[in-house]
DNA sequence: CACCCGGCCGGAAACGGTTCCACATTCCCT
DNA sequence: AGGGAATGTGGAACCGTTTCCGGCCGGGTG
């Protein structure tokens, strides 16, 4: 293959002009520049960006762990902060952390400690003191996205006003016994994404006066199956059943919309439902819901990311470090007035 | 940082016998290798993959170009490869080919050719010719999963005969008008899975003595609201209907059951449907479905790719080369005998 | 006893770039 | 006219590994 030595030789000049002529970096004259560039093109010279990243410490790549592929709010992200990378002339290595056990501790450990990425993205991902600390210990930039524990920087919606929000949009539409379905470990680990919507669920219902029974608050996996069954167990028995469901995510309200056709029970007219994420599907299923942009969120996060790497102001700006990226109530006609 | 020099002196040994010690190759007697083993441990020691790969120009890094990380197949099949190639060792570098524009001949020019992979997965890709010969100009490994236009190691399911399968199983039960919502592209690029499933569905119409009206022939994008506003537009006028529908994939029937409810048309009784993936959501819809494995496919590809870079037998053997992977009808409710 | 071979280790040469430094011009300013 | 800054270039050091080659030792073999 060849390298630049050969690039040099064909252009008459030294290595080091060649390099520079390449890389744009430090003077070289336009037209020296020029015979450089030809004699590249010529034999066909691509750098490696080993030999580089050796020199400069810069690999020019960023790490992005994430705990799912395959959930839209997930993807949706992933698809954002590729396609920003890629834009920047960043390589992006994929980490998916699925399970917490020794698969993650060999992640943190042996992968992102070696010195191949430039910085990581985590992605809703709840990380351990000693996972952060790893990382700056190695001087790697770590942007989080969601999740909890990052003392670094963090861009995040607010879960709690989210919940809030939906719950009020069904209260003020007359409901009064309103049931969440609460992604797992909402009650348990109250600053997660399913507990502060918990959280802004209970928050609205308490405003208004009312105590949703223990019984109305399930908690399941945030899918579409998940859902459904949690939505069974929630409405499938006899006696008076709640009016509305304000559900944890959109791919649980689905499975909630798909419960309740099972059931013979008509939306919206017996059972308002409203999500949470702007999901794909959620205008051909008619469904309320809090929209939230994950494609935009990842382009902010790899924002951030280029600009802790000192990557030029070329990119967008950042969004108010502090502020909540933007939601916004889209009403369709998976809710209304409460039954009388 | 700490070098491998640092970690030769504390043992007392030279930067050559550290790096056998600590990369297990050429003889190095034992004590040494503790001695050299602890002391890294000691000081913190991590290779840097940058200076390995340089010298011997393997990067430990696959790259996985695919279309879409947020269509159900795709992200299985993602996160097969990225579990499989985690535990080789290896890093995923992802390329998000969505257009085909100035972006995908920079993945192929810029990306893919740098020495930053030693091999690639294309998954669902089809390939240019231009753009394999640049792959193997560099002898990078070339492992296509579906898609068409690699020469390189192939990996795919029989499209021709899932189709086929999917269609007989309605023919088997009395059905003679079925439609098929087919993939775009069908009609137009016969090699690609669309197309393929598409001939499938003619070939069993064709030797069960039917010929399905073009209007019963619809194309539409692969995804749900792709196979909702299709299905309205095949089933949603006055006059006699289809009784089955072959559908291009479980998304398309999930979006086609979900009309079918709109429009008020019973499923199975009025209307049968058929999918084929195997989504994870088709059990909750009721849906029939050829399956296919797509994490099993991902994690096939990443054998075959360790294969080509000569890793060991370590791995699952290899599926019968040029044998299609595996698919299963599974028959549930959405599909029954013909209305009489 | 001479020889060879296998295990074990160190010195030094790569690998392919970037960058520091020194040096030579040219240009502008006082 | 003189001096400093800006521009352009080359030599050489350096980044952190792996690996080739050669030397040393001990033991089995002819």
């Amino acid at each position: 293959m060849a390298a630049i030595g050969d690039v040099a030789r064909l252009a008459g000049v030294s290595k080091a002009t060649a390099s520079r002529a390449l890389s744009g970096n430090g003077y070289v004259a336009e037209e020296t520049r020029r015979r450089v560039e030809s004699a590249a093109a010529e034999i066909g010279y691509i750098v490696s960006p080993d030999a580089a990243s050796l020199v400069t410490g810069r690999t020019k790549n960023v790490g992005v762990v994430i705990p799912f592929v395959n959930r839209w709010f997930f993807g949706e992200v992933l698809e954002g902060i590729e396609r920003s990378l890629l834009g920047a002339g960043y390589d992006l290595t994929l980490y998916n952390l699925s399970g917490s056990g020794r698969d993650r501790a060999r992640v943190f450990e042996f992968f992102l400690a070696r010195k191949r990425v430039d910085a990581v993205i985590a992605v809703g991902v709840d990380l351990a003191g000693h996972e952060v600390s790893a990382l700056d210990r190695r001087e790697k930039p770590l942007v989080c996205l969601g999740g909890t524990g990052g003392t670094a920087a963090r861009l995040s919606i607010d879960d709690r006003a989210v919940g809030q929000l939906a719950t009020e949009h069904l209260l003020h539409l007359g409901h009064t016994r309103i049931a969440h379905l609460a992604g797992s470990g909402a009650s348990g680990q109250p600053d997660t994404v399913q507990g502060l919507r918990r959280q802004g669920f209970l928050d609205a219902m308490d405003a208004a006066g009312h105590a949703p029974s223990p019984a109305d608050v399930v908690e399941t996996e945030m899918t579409m199956p998940g859902g459904y069954r949690a939505a069974l167990q929630l409405l499938g028995h006899p006696g008076p059943r709640p009016t509305a469901v304000f559900a944890a995510s959109d791919e649980v309200a689905f499975g909630a919309l798909r419960a309740a056709e099972r059931l013979g029970i008509a939306v919206p007219r017996e059972l308002s439902v409203v999500g949470v994420d702007g999901h794909e599907y959620a205008e051909m299923f008619d469904l309320t819901t809090v929209e939230q942009y994950p494609g935009e969120q990842g382009r902010s996060a790899v924002g951030v990311v280029l600009r802790l790497l000192g990557e030029g102001a070329d990119a967008d700006p950042l969004p108010d470090s502090g502020a909540p990226m933007p939601t916004r109530l889209v009403v369709r006609a998976s809710s209304t007035a409460a039954p009388r």
